[in-house]
RNA sequence: GGGGGCGUAGCUCAAUUGGUUAGAGCACCGGCCUGUCACGCCGGAGGUUGCGGGUUCGAGCCCCGUCGCCCUCGCCA
């Protein structure tokens, strides 16, 4: 028996080969039987060749080879030869040639695989948790092999962009200290110290600024990161940041940094060239105009503001509400019927709205069960102000501040997958930051400020009078890097003066004695000659989804954890020996 | 924890809204086929309708409970 080695993948063959004794090897992707011949597509992670058996080349062989079926992992000796004339697929790269074959040998059979994975068109992807029990076969579908392979490419650009510009790549611990604020921390117990507790990282956040105090000025690291939160389509427990810290520069030195990265990573891996410096806009003219802090600006459908407007109308609902906020939906009146206008007042309910007024605007009058209390003043007013023309939707949201962002700028996102405002298939990538955050906001339940970022982040150098007397009035120096609707990475200059780092432990509660028991270090190294510094992390997960074309997180992690945050595959989490517990000092 | 969707053959789905023996495509098994590439043709096997209870002459369908999966709100410095 030769040797099963490969002397060429499955997707290198072209017709300049035709001649060449070749072997490949992969796995049987389909399988034709047509009596006297039988065709395989042998597909590799590199694509697919066809594999031609004649009963000519020996009966062993055929017989062998009408044994086949998915998923069986072979390797094939041949001779590569043209396909009949007519014959070709000009579809596919080794569409000219198939390999006439004179040897198989099966490296493995395989069972009838639980679901399809040659991903044949118009066959339907099964199930996810199934394919997640099955996560190694789930993985040979070619559309996931790509989604990894781009994981890869953007790494490799990543790495080899950052290198060139003078970072370096550091290691921190994934054993440290849990520290309060932020998310829910995964905990890991102490054998040595029975009772104490390591946390994972959320972040490499307070480790980078100490490389910042050390000296080590521009950093990278690809990074995991454990949160022990609920998850979401784009949320898993660990998922991957780059990680990013740079000294001795301000706001405009990180952002032009990233921007470049950025760029970089578009250009290579998906070959677009994205427009710098990106887009800039402030927290509050996102939340005005898109009511949201990752606005997606692939489309319009902007926010305006009519609070002012408000009084003029006979609308209790609208003059009783401390913001009155439209969207104009142009030439869409008569697309909305009743039942679809009421889904969404039923939709936008989830975010806390009582309700939803439209007007259907006509040439000489306003279509709307609340025409009645606008006086003419007030509609030609209306009009006006949302540059409404006749066959366009208006929809109205009158409540708190917070309400209205929150639903209309869901309604916004809401309106453009109904109205098909995106197409998917398209190479569309509107990048834009988002700056001057806000750097405390009110927790109602707790009762207190807490850091809209983190706690390390830099106020602005003109509202750092203000941090008590005003604390949210105070902007912080943070920005948001936002791509298509997703925050895809954000960051910040973080505070190198360890007076106002304790001034902002203090807004945010912390006594004195409880800085310095969980943040005693940090405020050390801050007096030991700390740099000005910032950086930022990016979210490689949801970059990759970016890229890839996918909404779910789980497509560009090889072995994600489902909603429940459990691993499928392995049955992760699972118990553990009572030996194990005992020797941690848990119960037994 | 709240809201929504889903669960029927190995896979993807259907079942005229409570009525005969739960069907189809793909996959699987047997047979035929000299150029296919979602090959085709003939035949076959395959079901605890997630699970448990209830209503009914009769339940895949209705009711109660329970388990699981997805989306979402809260949460995610």
């Amino acid at each position: 028996m030769a040797s099963f080695r490969r002397t060429h993948t499955c997707g290198e063959l072209r017709e300049s080969e035709v001649g060449q004794s070749v072997t490949l090897s992969g796995w049987v992707n389909t399988y034709r039987d047509h009596g006297q011949f039988v065709f395989i597509d042998l597909r590799d992670r590199y694509g697919f060749t066809q594999v031609v058996f004649e009963p000519g080349r020996g009966k062993e062989l055929f017989e062998a080879a009408r044994e086949l079926r998915a998923e069986t992992c072979v390797a094939v000796r041949g001779v590569v030869g043209r396909r009949l004339p007519g014959k070709e697929r000009h579809d596919m790269p080794t569409g000219l040639i198939e390999v006439q074959a004179a040897e198989l040998i099966v490296l493995n059979r395989c069972p009838t695989p639980p679901f399809d994975v040659s991903e044949t068109p118009g066959v339907e992807l099964a199930n996810e948790d199934l394919r997640l029990q099955y996560r190694y076969l789930d993985l040979r579908r070619p559309s996931q092999q790509k989604l990894l392979i781009l994981r890869h490419q953007m790494i490799r650009a990543i790495r080899e962009y950052l290198s060139a510009d003078g970072f370096l790549e550091v290691e921190t611990p994934f054993l440290g200290r849990s520290t309060p604020e932020g998310a829910r921390d995964y905990l890991v117990p102490s054998r040595v110290h029975n009772g104490a507790w390591y946390a994972l990282p959320q972040s490499p956040q307070l480790y980078k600024q100490l490389l910042m105090v050390a000296g080590y000025d521009k950093y990278f690291q690809i990074a995991r990161c454990m949160r022990d939160e609920d998850l979401r389509a784009d949320r898993q427990p660990e998922f991957t940041q780059l990680d990013f810290e740079m000294s001795f520069v301000e706001q405009d030195d990180v952002l032009g940094t990233i921007e470049g990265l950025v760029a970089r990573v578009f250009k290579t891996c998906v070959d677009v060239d994205l427009p710098t410096p990106f887009a800039r806009l402030s927290y509050d003219d996102a939340m005005l105009r898109y009511g949201s802090d990752k606005p997606d600006l692939r489309f319009g459908l902007e926010i305006v503001d009519c609070t002012d407007l408000a009084p003029a109308t006979e609308f209790t609902v609208f003059k009783s509400a401390a913001k009155v906020r439209a969207i104009r939906v142009p030439g869409t009146a008569e697309k909305f019927s009743r039942k679809q206008l009421d889904e969404l007042t039923e939709y936008v309910r989830q975010f806390g709205a009582k309700g939803l007024a439209w007007i259907k605007v006509e040439a000489g009058k306003l279509n709307s069960p609340i025409e009645k209390f606008l006086p003419a003043a007030s509609q030609a007013s209306f009009r006006e102000r949302l540059q409404a023309e006749p066959g366009d939707l208006l929809l109205f949201v009158a409540d708190s501040e917070d309400v209205v962002c929150q639903s209309l700028g869901n309604l916004r996102l809401e309106l453009a997958r109904r109205l098909q405002l995106i197409d998917p298939s398209r190479k569309d990538f509107k990048v834009a930051w988002v700056l001057d955050f806000p750097n405390f906001m009110f927790d109602a339940e707790e009762q207190r400020w807490v850091s809209n970022h983190h706690p390390f982040t830099a106020p602005q150098d003109a509202d750092l009078a203000r941090m008590e007397s005003d604390t949210g009035s105070v902007k912080a120096k943070a920005y948001d890097l936002v791509i298509n609707g997703y925050e895809a990475g954000g960051g910040s200059i973080r505070i190198h003066n360890p007076e106002v780092q304790a001034r902002v432990f203090a807004v945010l509660g912390l006594t004195p004695e409880q800085a310095r028991e969980k943040f005693g270090f940090l405020l050390d190294a801050l007096k030991f000659g700390a740099p000005p510094h910032g950086g930022i992390a990016l979210g490689l997960d949801r970059l990759t989804m970016i890229l890839g074309g996918t909404t779910n997180i789980r497509d560009v992690i090889a072995f994600p954890k489902n909603k429940q945050a459990r691993d499928l595959m392995t049955g992760a989490p699972g118990l553990v020996e009572s030996r194990q517990l005992k020797e941690l000092g848990l119960n037994s």
